[in-house]
DNA sequence: TTTGAGTATGTTACCAATATCATTCATTCA
DNA sequence: TGAATGAATGATATTGGTAACATACTCAAA
């Protein structure tokens, strides 16, 4: 590997004026940047990445975390981080913590000796302890698709409360009453907005919410199949069904078909995220869409700003919901 | 930001002493050791990630260009590389490349400047120019899901050419005869294994295929779907089709019942990957299963191989593959 | 010719950790 | 008592690039 004194020597110049070729090359006098380039090509010199990192004292990388790679809602949002920090000149760095939060707090370490600038991490368990709210101060960070009311994180989320209110009014204008949720995880805010956003619907009309019928704590296909398993032993069932993740759908919509159940004249199911492979199940999936690549492009760009300009007072961004109605969800059937 | 020497003053002893404290504490006498642990928890010191690379001239970063983070197949590949990664002691930078060999390009640089040790592309379209050969010689790195057969890297990936053979004999068995096939990108090594799969199994029954029941050029659900208006507006019609990804399945799926088609009574369409959703679709897609995380897995473990002890000599890897047989596919119907 | 402004380039300290080499000190044995 | 051994620690050069500062040089105006 050649090095910065290896195209001084060829080039006759001292390492500034090298280094000034490359970085600033309006600067520098139009036959010595000749010259330089030409030594530069010749030995196919490129800045040590390490070095002018480590000079500069910043890494110009940023640590992702998620829980779940699998998840296409997840990734889309990951593509909308790498493609945001590709434009601003960041590298991702990608930690799959697989729920763990050991795991999630060895990443997260990593923003505080230099290995990265900052961090994202999307819908974490991270309990945060004492410890770990040292990470949150010392570290520019922002958590995407969940967040940590009692602690001062900049956070970046769906409008859960109105999109879960949104869902549930659809259900009640055909007719249902009788609606159960397969939860996400409980100790989330992002279950606590929604379930909030259902609960008011339903007192919005003076419908009671059957406590029975709040089954699930996860984001999986199996989830949604173990969720209508339990929903339907029971001796009251709902006729309507939230589900918190296209996948938990797509578990429960299989679930459901294999008791015999049509959907949606037996049973109305929705979804969250509107994944794309949504609209190719059958039926095609009533859900919740989320603008997932712009969530966390917008994620970067605000930890960037954090990274760049230490604004750190509480950032908050909630983006719009919408809507996608299809053919998961009908009119209630009438006994 | 502490450093060492901030440590040093604290402890009163040498730099020296302070890192050997932290990386060869056994040589250190106790009562010293316990000196300098006191003052780096006083000051919360944690060596500088950028320098210590830096000094030690090693990143343990490994770079992963994807063309598509939203395929869940590609994604089980990178858990197992992640997973094996941080056994490993390296971090994984994530590249999309959204199937752009420029970006491929700047991503595969960054082996180049030290800012990574090596590299694993996932299918990519790359195109290798002569400049880009450049690369595989002076960079680490595996191709996964791939392989250039007119160069001379590492690659990893399923046996393509088994997977079809068996996918097609399957067909044959249940009595189809008329096979199509929706494919993936017609550049790649990939698509020619599994052709040459398809075409020997039909040869070996006497049995020729139609060229014109060939189309496709993707692995996305609308692959699918167009793949199958095209093969459906034919003349002369396939009783079975193979598509190269599960996600083209899926959109085939659909596309084939909205046009009011049964499967598999009028048509029998199988897959590749065995993503965790083919066994959620409805019929539950018979497919070809990848044991993708351990060819993840498998790819790191070869690619730090070669980072530390530089065995470049052609490195080839291949996985066997598992038929699983669902409700996708069934005997073709007698007229 | 001198002065000053402006342009172009060189010298060098610095970043933080690491590893080599040198040094100190205690212990043991002749 | 002195030498030898070995353990523990310190001083310092090194890594490659960067940028502040210094210096040299050019040209025009005084």
């Amino acid at each position: 590997m050649s090095n910065i004194k290896e195209v001084c020597r060829l080039s006759g110049v001292s390492t500034a004026t090298v280094n000034r070729t490359l970085r600033h090359p309006e600067i520098v006098k139009p036959q010595t940047r000749e010259k330089v380039m030409k030594a530069v090509k010749e030995t196919g010199y490129r800045p040590n990445w390490m070095a002018t990192r480590f000079k500069r004292g910043k890494s110009n990388t940023i640590v992702v975390v998620v829980p779940n790679l699998r998840n296409p809602f997840f990734m889309q949002i990951i593509e909308g981080i790498e493609h945001g920090a590709r434009q601003l000149g960041y590298n991702v760095l990608l930690g799959d913590s697989a729920g763990d939060p050991e795991i999630e707090h060895q990443y997260a370490a990593m923003a505080l000796n230099g290995r990265a600038d900052g961090l994202i991490q999307l819908n974490h368990t991270f309990p945060f302890s004492a410890e770990d709210e040292e990470l949150g101060i010392n570290v520019p960070m922002i958590s995407v698709c969940d967040r940590i009311t009692d602690h001062k994180f900049p956070f970046i989320e769906l409008d859960n409360f109105g999109a879960a209110r949104a869902m549930t009014q659809h259900l009640i204008e055909l007719g249902h009453t009788k609606i159960g949720i397969i939860s996400g995880q409980r100790t989330s805010q992002v279950y606590l907005d929604r379930f909030s956003g259902v609960i008011r619907a339903l007192s919005e009309e003076d419908i009671l919410f059957n406590k029975d019928w709040l089954v699930g704590e996860g984001y999986t296909y199996e989830t949604g199949v173990d969720g209508i398993k339990q929903l339907m032993e029971m001796d009251s069932q709902p006729t309507a069904i939230i589900c918190f993740s296209d996948h938990v759908t797509i578990g429960a919509i299989h679930s459901a078909k294999e008791l015999g159940l049509n959907i949606p004249d037996d049973i109305s199911i929705s979804g969250f995220d509107d994944i794309t492979v949504a609209q190719y199940i059958e039926p095609p999936i009533t859900t919740i869409r989320q603008p997932a690549f712009e969530i966390g492009n917008k994620a970067v760009n605000n930890l960037v700003n954090i990274i760049d300009h230490n604004p750190s007072p509480r950032l908050r961004d909630v983006f719009p919901y919408e809507l996608i109605i299809r053919k998961s969800t009908g009119k209630v059937k009438v006994n």
